[in-house]
RNA sequence: GCCCGAGUGGCGGAAUUGGUAGACGCCCGGGACUUAAAAUCCCGUGAGGCUUGCCUCGUACCGGUUCAAGUCCGGUCUCGGGCACCA
């Protein structure tokens, strides 16, 4: 009897708890609490103890708000397309399907043992026709609101996936998923108007609960800046450069141009003198990979034999240069060049030695031969000569467009998100082509459009997805005139299906719609989503857009999907990642065998703040393990062992709730591990004092112990009498008024250092405490002047002396 | 380069937001129980000093404010993460 016997106990509690579903789903009279996970993508490894820290915490608080009075939707699903999957088929020729099947159930499994109140019966997987029927029929609404739409440009393309990447999966140049540099290749593809919401992608940020370091990202990946779009006349053409600038006030401090090697007007500006060397710089800029150009920071370009004027000071005759550090597709793709007051034109100015003229007075002391990008008085500017820069910058635009060279515009980092994927693993973009119709949405009484068996998964290097090679399914008719026509063979990335499922488990068998609007009404928006920060950009805003674009077509009746988000830290292990390569995972699976789940539960928590990453102890678990032995043995001593209610017992009953209450709330689960400790030892010395307990403290240690550790907490309430679960208690309230003592140690110090400690009533002034305070400090104060009481009520007694 | 985090014992981490630094654990050492071990329980555990009870030092570093600073202010360093020529 040493050991609590977890293994049975936490068996037949989770039978119950299927049995009897305890979260109130169906209660229409209490408030709805929807906590989510981010769904994980089943992949082959299983999961380790790192993917269970976010699980573990949207449990407790799944728990927590069952034990408030909330029906709770904490549903759990899959998302199953993408390529680890493929990558498997290719490897050993296993249906995709099939090996995504095996890892579910062993996910399920797996997360069937931590005891979560995850609601099985609204599992979704994104890769059944059921659930992906209405991922397509959301690309067809955005088609036929000209949303989604086909267009050749060069796009993010990874050599090692073969498939072109979205800008938001080729970040810093690296393919997400691979880490392979990306480079550059000029397709057809389908992209999704994403630009057009981008105001209110980044407006609507201001009003979410979420951690600002994610606000922050999506913020600048969206990277709105405001500014004016000018237009330089060349000489000696009639064709004009249009350059985007933040700063029109430095209008006459622009003293050359620069287009990025790309830009179209790049040719016809060329000077013959100069085209072989213009020509030889673009085809050697075009040949870096993106990675490439962008750890190159040496500037480099070349001049094109032709100057532009500025349009408000007729004698600054302006070289037109191009670089690689222009980008083709941000702003116009050509830049004015003020090296006076901006870094990189400084930097491309001296190294070519072109012209640098002062327009910004810089302060007094600012140092010699660097860029002040500051704000102050005008000069070398005609007539806005002496005005401070912004109201000058104000005039500049209304001046532009008064003479028509220029206008206020914004601009915006985030580009369109390009949707096709070159890959079998996918939803199939439900769009015909049709040599007289052009591009048809399949109808959605055909939807969905099933994905083919193919003999090959092998992605191809062409730009063509494996799905071109199955003729048979290929060719179809148009919908529009029943003539042949062509499937579209690509495939939609793997964030399409993930991009509304936090919708779909309000109602996942719905036929007729993505889910009853009184369902969607019931349950979202999401009350709490828990997940890891690595999807700050990608999913989180995909879904948002996903969620403002169904909300515009009346499907949903709010604007954001997410109220309140929460990233719980990485548990790492010898300071690094949890990952198959380094070989440090720790798996679940043998750490419940040997001290069960809650012990784990209890143990994930306790192992560091949950927003924060912290470092995986093995034998840590004991500390959480031994714990609850303990209070299973007090609770096996005790609940023979029943006295009266005590003040103190009362007092400590009050405390106790109130420190894993306020803890709790707070969300610092690792100090409501603490705090459980702490309190029972003080429990357990009181219950030998006493030589017994009361039933209320056992009753409320066994509640509070719930969302924690629910397993032994539902043996703890049958123990002493308890019937059905103890999730059918309300959570225990305290009373302050029954926590504060009338006794307080207080620390006695002279000149600020701890000199000594008394115990005096709680609520004594410092005249009836001074006598012996002096007394206990009479080897420090003696022979000294004092200078000085500080005393704080239930505190401190400070002796300041000379 | 810019933007976030973080820096406290051998280790994970506490500290009521300016009021007794190191709660709660892990590891380690000592003891009890046991034929023995495991389990359990008790004691010790920041560093240094000696008169063994106390003193000095101590929250990355330097300086400041304050009766009082891990906490506030100014500066510096280190580590982790994100972004990175966005005009």
């Amino acid at each position: 009897m040493d050991r609590y016997n977890f293994t049975e106990i936490e068996k037949k509690w989770r039978k119950h708890w299927e049995n009897h579903p305890i979260n109130n789903a169906d209660d229409q009279q209490k408030k709805k609490y929807y906590c989510l996970d981010m769904f994980p993508y089943p992949s082959g490894e299983g999961l380790h103890v790192g993917h269970w820290r976010g699980y573990v915490l949207s449990d407790v608080l799944s728990r927590y708000k069952i034990l408030n009075g909330f029906r709770v939707l904490h549903p759990m699903g899959w998302d199953a397309f993408g390529l680890p999957a493929e990558n498997h088929a290719i490897e050993h020729g296993i249906h995709p399907s099939a090996s995504v099947s095996a890892n579910v159930a062993t996910f399920k499994r797996q997360l069937m043992e931590i005891g979560a109140v995850y609601d099985w019966s609204c599992e979704v997987n994104t890769t059944d026709p059921a659930y992906y029927k209405w991922t397509q029929w959301i690309f067809v609404q955005m088609y036929k609101n000209g949303l989604a739409y086909e267009k050749d440009m060069p796009l993010n393309w990874c050599p090692s996936c073969n498939t072109v990447l979205a800008n938001e999966e080729a970040q810093g140049g690296e393919c997400e998923r691979c880490k392979s540099p990306v480079t550059k290749k000029m397709l057809r593809q389908w992209m999704l108007k994403i630009t057009e919401y981008a105001d209110r992608l980044l407006d609507d940020l201001d009003g979410l609960d979420w951690p600002i370091k994610v606000k922050k990202m999506q913020a600048d990946w969206i990277g709105k800046s405001y500014g004016a779009e000018l237009d330089f006349s060349v000489e000696n053409s009639s064709e004009k450069i249009r350059v985007f600038t933040t700063r029109p006030d430095t209008i006459f401090g622009a003293t050359f141009i620069v287009l990025a090697p790309e830009h179209p007007l790049v040719a016809e500006l060329t000077s013959e003198k100069c085209r072989a060397n213009v020509e030889e710089y673009i085809k050697s800029a075009t040949a870096k990979s993106s990675v490439e150009r962008m750890s190159d920071k040496e500037k480099t370009g070349v001049f094109l034999g032709t100057y532009a004027k500025n349009p408000l000071d007729d004698g600054l005759r302006m070289p037109i240069w191009i670089a690689d550090y222009v980008l083709p597709d941000y702003g116009t793709g050509a830049i004015m060049c003020v090296p006076a007051h901006d870094e990189r034109d400084f930097e491309f100015a001296k190294k070519f030695d072109l012209y640098i003229r002062e327009v910004i007075k810089s302060p007094a002391d600012f140092p010699k031969d660097t860029v002040f990008a500051g704000d102050g008085e005008m000069l070398n500017s005609g007539r806005f000569n002496g005005k401070h820069n912004r109201a000058a910058l104000e005039e500049i635009c209304e001046e532009s467009e008064k003479l028509g060279f220029g206008k206020k515009t914004v601009n915006y980092k985030l580009r369109d998100w390009v949707f096709s994927r070159q890959r079998y693993w996918g939803e199939p973009i439900p769009i015909v082509h049709c040599p007289d119709c052009g591009t048809v949405p399949v109808p959605e009484e055909d939807l969905p459009v099933l994905l083919p068996d193919v003999k090959s998964y092998q992605p191809t290097d062409t730009g063509e997805s494996p799905l071109a090679d199955v003729h048979e399914w290929m060719s179809t008719t148009c919908p529009v005139c029943g003539k042949p026509a062509k499937r579209e063979t690509n495939t939609m990335p793997t964030w399409a299906g993930s991009s509304w499922y936090f919708l779909r488990y309000a109602d996942p068998f719905n036929s007729e719609k993505l889910a009853a609007e009184e369902l969607l009404k019931q349950w979202l928006p999401v009350d709490y989503y828990v997940g890891g920060v690595e999807h700050a950009v990608l999913h989180l805003l995909y879904a948002r857009f996903y969620t403002k674009f169904l909300y515009d077509i009346g499907v949903v009746d709010f604007t954001e999907p997410f109220t309140k988000l929460f990233n719980q830290g990485m548990i790492t292990r010898n300071g690094r990642k949890m990952s198959k390569s380094i070989g440090n995972g720790v798996s679940p699976d043998s750490i419940i065998r040997e001290y069960g789940c809650d012990a784990l539960r209890m143990y994930e928590l306790f192992v560091g703040p949950p927003a924060l990453d912290s470092d995986w102890d093995d034998s840590g678990i004991e500390g959480t393990f031994r714990y609850l032995n303990k209070v299973w043995k007090f609770f096996n001593e005790h609940r023979e062992k029943i006295v009266a209610t005590t003040p103190e017992l009362e007092h400590l009953r009050h405390v106790f709730v109130r420190d894993i209450t306020v803890r709790l709330e707070n969300l610092s689960m690792n100090t409501v591990v603490s705090g459980f400790m702490e309190q029972t030892n003080a429990l357990i010395s009181l219950a030998k004092k006493l030589g017994g307990v009361d039933e209320e403290i056992l009753l409320t240690l066994a509640v509070l112990l719930a969302p924690f550790a629910p397993h032994l907490a539902e043996e703890l309430w049958m123990m002493i009498g308890g019937t059905d679960s103890v999730f059918a208690n309300p959570w225990p309230t305290y009373d302050e008024s029954k926590i504060k003592s009338d006794m307080a140690d207080i620390a006695l110090q002279v000149n600020g250092k701890l000199r000594g400690q008394m115990a005096i009533p709680a609520a004594a002034e410092l005249s009836e405490i001074l006598p012996q305070a002096r007394e206990i400090l009479e080897k420090w104060l003696d022979g000294k002047e004092v200078v000085k009481e500080i005393y704080v009520k239930g505190r401190i007694l400070n002796i300041v002396v000379r």
